[in-house]
DNA sequence: TCTACATTCTCTAGTCACTAGAGGATCAAG
DNA sequence: CTTGATCCTCTAGTGACTAGAGAATGTAGA
């Protein structure tokens, strides 16, 4: 049995975060030591762990929750899993296209500006004038990441 | 002078986010009528127009306030603009290549499902067992964007 | 003029997946 | 016995909005 701590170094999760996903109802309470501390067992680890690879694939919280109780019944066929997978991928798809398109407009921006005085600047122009860009992600469009990680490195 | 929903219909931004931006400082406060209701000059419109279409292409609100503030001083070098607009697309670009990682890892955990039990489940597998992966996204990762979009369909 | 209905107002709270911090208790090592 | 690490609960903050309550105002037709 685990302290908290051990068990966030071993999975990678951050100690708020296991206490998270306890709250959540994604792991179940732990066991405690007789003055209140979380005792994780290895299957609470395992646990832990799909967790933290289903987030790293992106996959939302309420998908790791159905993941995790199909799992928990093995003669179920696999293909909720699979569905749940499948759309998963195509929300990823369809995001990297967006990303692009968005990429595409962006240099297009970029590069049109020449120096100068912001008074003639390229760029705040096209940002103003909607009308003569390629409109790329106008409807059902693509908004930037919140933050990027846990561990990303943070310029404060 | 447009009232506000005038406003939204011309610009594509919603009612309440407009007095969103209003309460963030982005736009000064309008005029109002005598009975409390704004109303909005061109200038206004132009200027939540300018928001709108920096939204659109991911630049936070942030990045918005300082590209109006710089467009507001017509006499300084485009320098800072460029900056600004350069950072923003090398973000995409590395966002692209995280999500690019993630769809390769996405695509061989999903094509590795064969139908069955889900108790022999490869997916199941695949998500349980991170040292199996070439951990696409381990740090400095892609989460889920949260809501796709205002104007998006909204599967409830 | 009355009545509907649309539009607007302010305010609060909810979204997602955490993160940060306060303020306190407990533990292990020296 | 003290120090510092670890843990506890609880609340609030993040970004960029969205949703809803409850009330006031505007407008068009009968």
């Amino acid at each position: 049995m685990l302290a908290i701590g051990a068990v966030a170094s071993r999975t990678g999760i951050k100690i708020p975060t296991i206490r998270f996903y306890e709250q959540e109802g994604l792991i179940e309470a732990p066991a405690r030591t007789d003055s209140g501390r979380r005792l994780y067992s290895d299957e609470d680890v395992r646990r832990l762990s799909f967790i933290r690879h289903a987030r790293d694939l992106g996959f939302e919280l309420d998908d790791i929750r159905s993941l995790l109780d199909l799992s928990d019944q093995p003669d179920r066929t696999c293909a909720d899993v699979d569905q749940i997978a499948r759309l998963h991928l195509s929300e990823v798809e369809a995001r990297i296209e967006r990303l692009r398109a968005l990429k595409r407009e962006l240099t297009r921006i970029v590069s049109s500006c020449a120096g100068g005085r912001t008074a003639e600047c390229r760029i705040i122009e096209a940002l103003a004038d909607h009308g003569r860009c390629e409109t790329p992600t106008h409807d059902g469009r693509e908004r930037k990441a919140k933050r990027s990680s846990a561990r990303a490195p943070k310029r404060k």
